[in-house]
DNA sequence: CTGAAAGCGCTTACAG
DNA sequence: CTGAAAGCGCTTACAG
């Protein structure tokens, strides 16, 4: 039996296609009898709206794209359920758009091919420039999440990721350390996350009188614990010491944890560690990990705001929000720690 | 200005909307000349078709949802990654769907409201049993993941549940552990999942000619770390005594590891521990997980192929298709142990 | 190889 | 409160 349309239903119910209309979106002021036989007449004939058609005529498809390398990334797959959750509470489903850090399909997430796939696009970037995002089609609305330089034209949510790495850094040389190393970072061609969190890093150790060695930035070849593990032996065997580490990201953390406990140094005695995120395994590392948490909450909610606005037409000059975050403190670099 | 139509590009080109449908999907048979006529066009009005326009005549979106309770599960946002990376490479986008393994929402998945929007449903129910999943709308596609019964009606794919966990658990066995208690089911209403390895692991146990012990069947409020590691703790203080553990997935084992070191109890010397997923996260445990890996690429690339099947039409009874897994040693059940 | 026209299934002014 | 009709932007037989 082939699917019931709209029209199908007005002729059973005997009424036109703009009452049936009526009743299916819940517009209040249809008579009861109306409603009633309506009613019937869509349960007789099994009927469901079609998106594509109720798409077309609106121009709305309720579809946000959200976007970012990596969905198994830990940090990633939290964002996108509290984004997901959030988006449901205000009527939109969530489409997943995985870039891998490709500059191609990073550039296709702003240029999108196609129109009228989805009403918004909620982007956290890894490795496009600002001026290209500027030049993002502009008839597509666009939020930008994370720590990449966002033109002036586009809307952004970020914590302060300058002032958590100072704040983490301190805090380590505050536990006494004075050879604090920097972990997670790329090799070549710095992500925007790892610049500014480098930068706080660097802040951190002028703040505490520390001078900036080179040699204390440990890269890794990819944002995994399997990558960080890697690098933290390779710079324990190549004689690097340290006493002090400020991850990148929690993954990062995880992995150093490992490769710490694999070479016999002991954390937090012999080196403090803070991570990134505090994604849920942060609690579950031994110790557990000192880290940043960003107000995760605040961040998609006041995304998901602003897109809602520029959705409905809102076209000023892009909004650039900081959100919140705090220091959690675990066994890895503890609030207070006697040496 | 207004964003351009079809109808425009072909104006504009001096061509009908046929030619520049043909030149837009990429048709071969267009002289080079028209065909150069109608790109210069598309380029000049900055021209992208339409997804709603040409999903209404076509009947397919190009979507596929993916649904399952909570995508910050480790497994879940690994499938995400695989499911979503192989349906781009078949031309299909992946449109997230939560559960949080409720009945309403996951029944909400079986008989959607509205048609037109995805062209096929990969669902992996936590809940909702095998009668209500076969009264689902026949007219929208939907291939099963995972240990739900599944009706004789649905396709479905899934790993050898009973089999991997007679397997762990002769493993432990192996090892000499004696007393293995199983961690992680639902402390009332079994989810399918926990049932088939429950049944696996006394499967297991009676090849090795243990008795079965409800008292070592220990429950958790949630899929989650800190839900195990409050049931291992809580299980300990009880006085419960143990010498493995099987862990119904990779988060709970985690937690387990976590509450066992906090307790004292040494892993793998006093305590064998299995997991199951293999999640990236379990080999950077202390000591590293033995877990069962299922064949994900496998099992996600089977799935899609049917549900591509399906789409096209295919229309026979569901096909039941298990998929290899395979039991990963690590430090926390190694392949050999002397104790 | 290309054109004119119908149709996909909705919504929404416009009348009444 | 309800109806008749146009229109959203495509694709696709059907002709030529």
């Amino acid at each position: 039996m082939a699917r019931a349309r709209l029209q199908d239903v007005a002729e059973v119910a005997g009424v036109s296609m703009k009452t049936v209309s009526n009743v299916v979106r819940g517009y209040v002021h249809v008579s009861p009898a109306t409603r009633a036989k309506v009613q019937r007449a869509i349960d007789d004939l099994d009927y469901r709206p079609n998106e594509s058609g109720r798409s077309l005529a609106t121009g709305r498809t309720g579809l946000l794209a959200l976007a970012f390398s990596d969905i198994s990334i830990p940090y990633y797959s939290e964002l996108a359920r509290c984004v997901s959750t959030l988006a449901r509470d205000r009527g939109y489903r969530v489409l997943l758009e995985q870039t891998d850090g490709t500059l191609d399909a990073e550039r296709a997430i702003v240029s999108t091919s196609e129109a009228g796939l989805v009403d918004g696009v909620l982007f956290q970037p890894s490795t496009l420039g600002s001026s290209e995002i500027a030049r993002h089609r502009s008839d597509i609305p666009v939020v930008l999440l994370g720590e990449a330089q966002a033109p002036v034209s586009v809307d952004h949510v970020m914590i302060d990721n300058v002032a958590a790495a100072r704040e983490v850094t301190r805090h380590l040389a505050s536990l006494g350390a004075r050879r604090i190393a920097f972990l997670g970072h790329e090799r070549s061609a710095l992500s925007p996350t790892s610049k500014v969190r480098l930068a706080g890093y660097q802040e951190g150790l002028e703040a505490e009188g520390l001078p900036l060695d080179m040699g204390l930035l440990v890269a890794s070849d990819a944002v995994s614990s399997a990558s960080a593990d890697r690098a933290v032996t390779e710079a324990l065997e190549a004689g690097l010491r340290f006493d002090g580490l400020v991850c990148r990201d929690d993954l990062a953390a995880i992995g150093a944890i490992h490769a710490l406990g694999a070479a016999g140094v002991r954390v937090p005695d012999d080196v403090v560690v803070s991570g990134w995120d505090d994604v849920a395994m942060a609690s579950f590392t031994q110790p557990g990990l000192t880290t940043v948490r960003p107000d995760m909450a605040a961040l998609a909610s006041t995304a998901l705001g602003m897109l809602e606005q520029r959705i409905a037409g809102f076209d000023e000059l892009g909004r650039h929000v900081l959100v919140g975050h705090e220091v959690v403190y675990r066994g890895s670099a503890p609030e207070n720690l006697q040496r």
